[in-house]
DNA sequence: AGACTAATGCGACTTTTGTCGCATGAGCAG
DNA sequence: CTGCTCATGCGACAAAAGTCGCATTAGTCT
């Protein structure tokens, strides 16, 4: 098993383009082998996870050597951490439903699908999991989950437009308190979501950014 | 270095005393062996963190044979899983200020603080991320955690009494609500913890509460 | 087209991690 | 006190993870 058979498209954080690094010489081979091999990666996460995954193993299914991986990327680490921060750059935003609380069980069902749903599951818990093996791991993961609350933040800028939160709302914290249960349930309670939970997370943050609990303090 | 230099005692999670293992044989040698590797291995965490552990390092910290740990204990995975596990068996309760705003205060404070100071803070991540490592330690965390809230729910069950909350409130589902933001933002975020954070989340929390959020949904 | 050079492939090597069989000695029962 | 037995120590081994120098190849520049 060698290069170039792309699998599969998983969605969102596990789809394939792996054209553009900022690497010196990015001529033809060296662009191949890092779609080859981060390819390779997401697909190794996506059917076995996290646990199971070694340089030799992605080295072996790639077709890239061993050696060159490890000069490249450091490491599993490394590979998780580029593919991390290849997946930020991705295009994403959140679906609209017209009304804050339902924009916001929509994001809090999406979250709870990426880490619930095979095979993106695997490849969502290992973003976090590589997290905690190396520092670059956790800047990037910093980085993706900063990105990601932005792009949300636009749901509670225009509820705040349409009145149902006041001005000078802290539109990503809405966002992370609305969210914030399900990381938690999952990651660290490591328990199963339900949709009750998913409902009182955004029922929750909806009703205190409309009373105003996410203004600025003084 | 050899067995029997019990270092320091840390808070919580980290403290000594590993005598109670339910052992065959539990006499003398097993029982120290016991204490002997667990305390190395608490050391190890509190000095050094999760990334550099290994059985090895263990076993040359605590004076007991590579072999014997991998035959009990299984690998680091094993050594973390029963380190959390007889962790949760420790006493604790949660600290009382009269109101259950500022009981959560309290309570996200400590949780911030178990993540942010020295040496206690490598424990507590050490536990979060051997959770991604092994189902076993997952089951463990999942077991100290369940019991946390279930200690921590008093405070909530304490204002219903003093309605602060309606009657019928999911205790243990408000404590989960008012810690969530704090492992959101330490976890997942990879963002530092302020006090404002603290103070909004309890604030929330409670608000929400005393709202009948947490009454059980029809 | 032709030369230059960075990246790669290759394979041998070191280090780390995990396993196994066997002899020993420490607890436990009588 | 005496023997029995299970956990341990021990060291050799196997497997996996990671490193290194060197030859080669594939882009790039002119």
């Amino acid at each position: 098993m060698t290069r170039g058979d792309t699998k599969r498209n998983y969605s969102c954080i596990m789809s394939s383009d792996t054209s553009d690094t900022g690497n010196a010489r990015p001529g033809g081979r060296t662009a191949r082998n890092t779609t080859a091999v981060l390819q390779a990666t997401l697909d190794h996460l996506g059917e076995h996870g996290y646990q199971r995954i070694s340089v030799d193993l992605i080295a072996a299914h790639s077709g890239v050597h061993k050696a060159t991986i490890y000069r490249r990327w450091g490491g599993v680490d490394g590979l998780l951490t580029h593919a991390l921060e290849w997946s930020a750059s991705l295009p994403w935003e959140p679906a609209r439903t017209g009304a804050l609380h339902s924009d916001l069980v929509a994001l809090n069902t999406e979250v709870a699908e990426g880490f619930t749903v095979a095979p993106e599951r695997r490849v969502s818990y290992a973003a976090i999991a590589a997290a905690f093996e190396s520092e670059a791991a956790a800047a990037a993961l910093r980085t993706f989950m900063a990105d990601r609350h932005r792009r949300s933040a636009v749901l509670v800028s225009e509820a705040v437009a349409r009145g149902e939160a006041p001005e000078g709302t802290d539109a990503e914290e809405v966002v992370r308190a609305a969210v914030a249960p399900i990381y938690h349930r999952l990651l660290v309670c490591r328990e199963p979501v339900e949709a009750a939970h998913v409902r009182r997370a955004a029922r929750i943050a909806a009703d205190a950014a409309a009373a105003g609990a996410f203004l600025a303090e003084d």
